[in-house]
DNA sequence: CTGAATCCGCGATGATACTG
DNA sequence: CAGTATCATCGCGGATTCAG
């Protein structure tokens, strides 16, 4: 069997059923957050501070998605001060590996792009 | 080595090199049109067609992204009327397996996801 | 400490019209 | 056929402030 002939999964229903699930995965944060989150139970500030560079309502917002979609669990402890802990669900965890395999192929293409960039903006003047 | 031990792949430099790729990768038709040229060399207005929803502009920019990126290559047939081939580059192609690695985790996760969002939303009130 | 609420700017996307 | 140009929109994401 071809390699293309798979990529139906990938265009599917006109790619809305994959689109909607990549348009939660592929946003600015999950990513990483899930990256974070792998192998750890962390807390609120944990990942606020493992996480450089995202806001408190971006974090708030991204694991609230994350939460809703069943793929992080959030555990809250009372407390004073208050303790929220969160990790992955086996769902998210099973998320691990294809984010991998994509994170793999960026950061070996990374160079090749680059130059491909380089040298369609010097082609450009 | 355990399998958390790698997302230092994703995290990286605070996920930066990653995320600006995937910014390229993870936009709303990207995959998309890397999956319908997965196999075959397609014109400008067979891409239009075959890709229902997108706009010509959109699909004119993704196009250009992708060949400014050197994952897409682009031939203009000197012909009246105009002719345009769009296909993939090796690189190009090499996308296909972890895009396919995701999109089967997507597929594969839809009905867990949907249900946790209802019983998310019922809980909510 | 862990959020929720509000305001705001900007970029991505889309609709439409025009062109070589 | 294969675009380009222009305008309008809309939601993401950031900064800030308030609250339990």
């Amino acid at each position: 069997m071809e390699q293309y002939e798979h990529t139906c999964m990938i265009r599917g229903d006109g790619g809305r059923t994959l689109r909607g699930i990549l348009d939660r995965i592929c946003n600015k944060w999950t990513l990483l957050v899930v990256a974070t989150l792998d192998g750890s139970t962390l807390r609120f500030s944990d990942l606020h501070a493992q996480i450089p560079g995202i806001s408190q309502r971006m974090l708030t917002l991204t694991l609230r998605n994350l939460e809703r979609d069943g793929l992080v669990s959030r555990t809250v402890h009372a407390e004073v001060p208050p303790r929220v802990e969160y990790a992955l669900t086996p769902a998210g965890s099973s998320l691990i590996p294809p984010a991998l395999a994509l994170a793999s192929w960026a950061i070996e293409h990374v160079p090749h792009i680059e130059e491909s960039r380089a040298a369609y903006e010097a082609r450009a003047r």
